[in-house]
DNA sequence: GCCAGAGTTTGAACACAATCGAACACGAGT
DNA sequence: ACTCGTGTTCGATTGTGTTCAAACTCTGGC
């Protein structure tokens, strides 16, 4: 769901229609999340239906739905939607992923093809961690451990060994905390960690804001080859309460142009490898934009 | 399972038929997954039953019919169609949630009545699990321990603590097996356990489809003070593979009255509280008492 | 055991209804 | 000027009901 580039706009509705209870989404955004919740909800539901509830045309909803499909909530049938994530997952949580959806997934896609070949994966914790997952080739040879519910339920649906951290599950963010969670994923070895971040910056390093899931992290870290860090932009130059490692530890940080320069520059010349995410390929065909390079650049693991 | 690429539609009906009782399908997939059901369900089905149970022509069943058997899940015969498939076994997950979904409302909120007061408490897996977490009232003194994802995500947006039990996450059902799930959920005493059952019979107690689940839930039994069951009451009598306890060890069931009256009576004569959910009435809204006579009385089979 | 005829069931063909997607136009915000 | 979301139109696709001839099952008689 990503409403695309940028959000809202307002429905316009030349439709004239009776009064209507529900009336709620006047934001485009709104309205596909309040989609993916009827779907989650019901399990099923038709396009007819949503389109009368939400008073607009059938068409939109369609458009909606397709929009959902291909970001893998929900699966299109002929007149309607169901969806087998049926797990009502959060859909709350799914509405932050609306936030920058664009920039998301394009360092989502970047960060994936970096990982291509990885055997066993740390994953973290985070809405650009979730994208990260979305858009990471299923892989039977993949195993990924993780403290996040919503990394596990993304990847548990898909062919891909997942295991879950365990422990306390923090209220708003679902993730695993606690000691037994920093016990579960320090058992493992992983190839790569990728990880999200709070704040990100030359002189405090990776942070993040709740200090039991930097615990956490940190934990998954400790048994890992090579760090992979994903943010986007605006976390550049930000710190936040507990710091999760040094940036010195970091390998490879995915991001995308609106980064601040000056920022990258000071991490760069800590030895950190910095991928601006959708600027590398402006040469080549447009469709095959970043794909190609990617796939060189990447260590052969 | 999806029972065909993409699919079917909205049933129109020009036929003329009487008041009806289901009306759940509106959407053509969903009565292809019920007929599936059906045919799983009595082994042997006839094309006319069908068509008026789902108040479609017979030829639209029979279409339906031909796709299940291009997609291997039924044998079609002549007026009829068998499967070899035993019981929900292998039925996918979409199925089994679509199925019963009213009866399994009905059930939760009566279970949900039943813990008042617990303070303690571990879940087990399932849709039926699953709704019961969502109608379970939220209190900031409920501890909650359970292998589910899909469970821990519903509840941990809530405010319940909760607690996952972490391990390698199983594909379909997306909850947490192995060693180390079982071992983490046997560490806590709990007062209740609310559980669900694939199977449910006097002679072979409560039984799952999936023995690293049985496993797990086995283990969240060790140390709880009272076992509580719910099931639809297609479950009873059912016998699936894995055995999580006998019966005798059960407290209470609580069910709809689409149950078998006979198991019923076997089950109490062991000693076991059975309570059938929506017959009191009293507890429940007018409107939604009538529905479950409805649909419970449906499948005379 | 075999056969013929009655009653069912089936599937192809047709007609109609519903849904879908591409293309275009409009309006609002930038 | 450009983009994005939306509604509308229209041809294509898909699902459904009906009809009817062919195929099938069953039964009774030999």
């Amino acid at each position: 769901m990503d409403t695309e580039g940028h959000l809202p706009v307002k429905t316009r509705q030349t439709m004239v229609t009776g009064p209507q209870e529900e009336t709620s989404g006047v934001l485009a955004v709104e309205r596909r999340l309040k989609v993916l919740e009827r779907v989650a909800e019901d399990q099923a539901i038709e396009v007819s239906t949503l389109a009368r509830d939400f008073q607009v045309s059938e068409m939109t909803i369609r458009r909606d739905l397709r929009r959902l499909e291909r970001d893998g909530f929900v699966r299109r049938t002929y007149g309607g939607a169901t969806t087998h994530l049926v797990r009502t997952f959060e859909v709350g949580a799914l509405a932050r992923t609306l936030h920058h959806a664009k920039e998301k997934r394009i360092i989502a896609k970047r960060a994936a093809e970096l990982t291509v070949g990885v055997r066993a994966m740390f994953l973290g914790i985070g809405t650009t961690v979730e994208n990260f997952a979305r858009y990471l080739p299923a892989r039977e040879d993949l195993m990924v451990i993780t403290p996040s519910l919503a990394v596990a339920s993304l990847l548990g649906t898909r062919n891909v060994r997942v295991i879950i951290a365990g422990g306390l599950v923090r209220q708003d963010e679902l993730t695993c905390v606690g000691a037994s969670a920093v016990e579960a994923v320090r058992r493992y070895n992983t190839d790569t960690a990728v990880i999200g971040a709070a704040g990100l910056s030359a002189r405090r390093g990776i942070t993040e804001l709740d200090d039991r899931d930097a615990d956490v992290i940190r934990g998954g870290l400790e048994r890992t080859e090579r760090i992979l860090v994903i943010a986007d932009g605006s976390k550049f130059g930000a710190v936040a309460m507990s710091t999760v490692v040094p940036i010195e530890q970091v390998s490879t940080i995915v991001t995308d142009i609106s980064a601040d320069a000056g920022e990258i520059e000071r991490i760069e010349q800590a030895g950190i490898e910095v991928v601006v995410a959708g600027t590398e390929g402006s040469l080549l065909h447009p469709a095959e934009n970043g794909r190609v390079r990617v796939t060189t650049v990447r260590r052969p693991a």
